[in-house]
DNA sequence: ACGCGTCCGGAGGGGAACATTCCGGTTCGG
DNA sequence: CCGAACCGGAATGTTCCCCTCCGGACGCGT
């Protein structure tokens, strides 16, 4: 196992909290904050993770990791290309799966381990297996593309000032909502679709016109 | 027409401009950002509006006159109820239209003016209407709640970081894939719908743990 | 042309927030 | 009981931002 991945019941405390206060109030959010819901002090976080950054990615690493693993899931337990899909997509809105932070790589790529990069490329490869099978039976409507399922992710991951078990059942309860337009096409759906690159900018944080600098 | 509206280009330059950047950065942009956009200077902003709190009031009382509006419009040009809420929550989507600042109360409702307090009342009664007609004629599934319509256009709104022309594009695509969702009740929705305030909570800013006193 | 009043844009003061570090206390093994 | 390892929270130095102040530009009446 790798030694960046969290080993011990404290890493994993810290990198849950971070997942949760990340994903809800974005990278800018205090690490006092995350501290306090980890129920440990600032040093701790400090001693383990040089700086903020590298504790983002590490959230980022879990994260994405996990949806990878709702990804083999889903095409291990289900036959039907639609059934893979629909249960892809519950399993990344389920409770703590931190999908908000595998999209918005902050401020581009760069400076991201090999690690993070692999694991994307891979989360995309395998969305991209799992959105075209369904396709090719049929069952999702052909002007959809793998990133339209990224940004639907990022639609239903909107910051709510609730607890995250309350967040999941409404992100349930409008994924339910949604689904059944992605089978059927009656209507053309209008504009363009995004591209992986224009997701990735798109995605990039701007709560405050940024000032990260190194 | 009331005092505290825009009157001149001047001031109309610059509540669209808060408009943008409040919808896009939330309550925690800078008021030198808004001035950038508007392509005014910080003092011009100050010099009509008392505080950054006043502004993003006057431009919330902007953009829910402007919700109200559509509202009547759909419900004056069509008449089958299924088409009033389709024409009212495209019109919603429309560029400008700043949906995204008539849904979170800040901090609640204290300290808003009447005139404030007396146009969401108003917008959500409208709603309301629109909803309750459309589930009456069979047309939209009935165990959605009007809170719900809110919730969605929060979810269309997530804040990407492009133009204001393909957000409002990108917001018409997935309002087109979610759409049919709504008259089909094939599965029921999971979770307990919203309440009108657990809504207004849930939409308090948080992007810092909020630190706005006065 | 020339004051004078009006209005504007940008620099600056004062205060708050936050990333990161330092320090005194505490626990656990020997 | 002593020491080393570890922890939580206070302290530090910097950055950011709301809001105010000031010097300059423009228009108008004379």
């Amino acid at each position: 196992m790798p030694t960046t991945r969290p080993t011990t019941d404290y890493d994993e405390r810290v990198i849950a909290a971070a997942r949760e206060v990340f994903t809800q109030y974005g990278f800018a959010a205090p690490i006092s904050e995350i501290a306090r819901l980890a129920g440990v002090g600032v040093a701790s976080i400090y001693r383990r993770y040089p700086s903020k950054r590298e504790l983002a990615e590490q959230v980022r690493i879990a994260s994405t990791s996990r949806i990878i693993e709702e990804a083999e899931d889903a095409l291990a337990r289900e036959s039907e290309p639609w059934e893979v899909l629909r249960r892809f997509m519950y399993g990344c809105l389920r409770e703590h799966t931190g999908i908000g932070m595998v999209l918005p790589p902050h401020g581009g790529c760069e400076g991201f381990s090999e690690e993070l990069l692999r694991l994307r490329g891979r989360m995309i490869s395998l969305v991209e297996r799992i959105v075209t099978a369904a396709q090719e039976a049929g069952e999702l409507r052909a002007d959809l593309r793998a990133a339209d399922v990224f940004v639907l992710f990022k639609h239903l991951n909107p910051p709510l000032a609730t607890d995250e078990s309350r967040r999941a059942e409404l992100r349930a309860r409008y994924l339910t909502l949604v689904l059944p337009g992605l089978r059927e096409a009656s209507v053309p759906l209008p504009g363009q679709a995004p591209e992986w690159e224009e997701l990735r900018r798109m995605c990039e944080e701007g709560p405050t016109p940024d000032h990260s600098k190194e």
